[in-house]
DNA sequence: TTCGTTAGTAAACAATTTGTTCGGAGAATG
DNA sequence: CATTCTCCGAACAAATTGTTTACTAACGAA
């Protein structure tokens, strides 16, 4: 790809994310992304059709970055999972998450955090499908693969908006015990 | 409060509610919400100035509406709580929840729940806070609460998704189990 | 019922924002 | 060097927002 088209992009997603620290979604015009980021309007809108599809692109890039491992595992064989533990692979996940806390911020922390969360929800219910031991017994597997999902969303978005101030291991630890992981 | 703003207010709010379950917030335009519930463009602009303001005072009003026993005891005597179980109590909640769920439905099943999730948790938070047995030991009481107050939150917006199947008393005993309650 | 007050309406308005189109300047690639 | 691609700014139509206008109809107290 022309580096030309590297920095137009990356300028692009580098004032969004910080616009997204500070207002709404709802609240950041076109125009505020173009100045901040140094850009044309032509520039930004043919790389991106709309702000919409911004956030789209911005959050489908960030996922290929930081689940990368997860995916490409998944992809190559499918038992690769039990060959970690639970706790392993969370706490690996977290240092992913913490090493690019600087990016994802404006997604996680800021109060545009929806779409995020949704992708975010996806991949987890992936990972936490192979580890059918984390689903209680007795209760609708949905509810409790629900349940485990989005608890270990919450409880990162709650550690990012805390600075990261737990260790990947405290944290990963701390939430196996919150849903009672068979240890 | 005169007749005619009850009845304006009220078609505004149904034609929201109804277009929330349909599209995106953010693509809803005032237009179609005055279209929707056939008021005048002067009269919703006297209700609300904003598209903003609408959604807030919507969720404030359900609020005032679905809390307001919870609400009520909490002001009264702070020991109220202890005098019911947190099942029972979270029962009665998902009853009233359930009562409202024409009106709930487009508010958070939609992809615009994030407000309106915002402020439950809030509510909840309270809730909670009476409960302190349902705190996991051990582990930062920020995180213990942020994990049961959003676990509680997700497990209402799947059984709503789901379109409220399983039983109050069902859903309550299962996320009791979850947060591995001491019963 | 009457009468002042209040809320309703449609239409027109400026201001913002969106998304597109143009021609020209300047890198990238071969 | 030449061609191709990207960027730029300016100008543009279209949609949306929020306000103002003058007029009508419903309310509620006397």
């Amino acid at each position: 790809m022309d580096r030309r088209q590297q920095k137009s992009r990356q300028a692009i997603f580098s004032a969004f994310t910080h616009l997204l620290e500070q207002k709404h979604f709802n609240h950041i015009t076109v125009q505020e992304i173009i100045d901040e980021a140094n850009v044309g309007r032509t520039t930004f809108y043919s790389h991106f059709e709309t702000k919409d599809i911004l956030l789209k692109e911005m959050c489908s890039d960030m996922f290929a970055h930081i689940f990368s491992h997860e995916l490409h595992s998944e992809a190559s064989h499918d038992f690769s999972a039990s060959s970690q533990g639970l706790g392993e692979k969370l706490t690996h996940l977290l240092y992913h998450l913490k090493d690019n806390r600087s990016n994802l911020r404006g997604l996680l922390t800021g109060d545009s955090s929806e779409l995020f969360l949704q992708y975010f929800k996806e991949v987890l219910a992936q990972v936490f499908k192979s580890y059918p031991d984390c689903l209680t017994i007795g209760i609708p597997p949905e509810l409790a693969l629900n349940h485990v999902v989005s608890s270990f969303a919450e409880a990162v978005r709650w550690w990012m908006q805390a600075g990261c101030s737990l260790t990947p291991e405290e944290l990963a630890s701390y939430y196996l015990l919150l849903i009672a992981y068979p240890s």
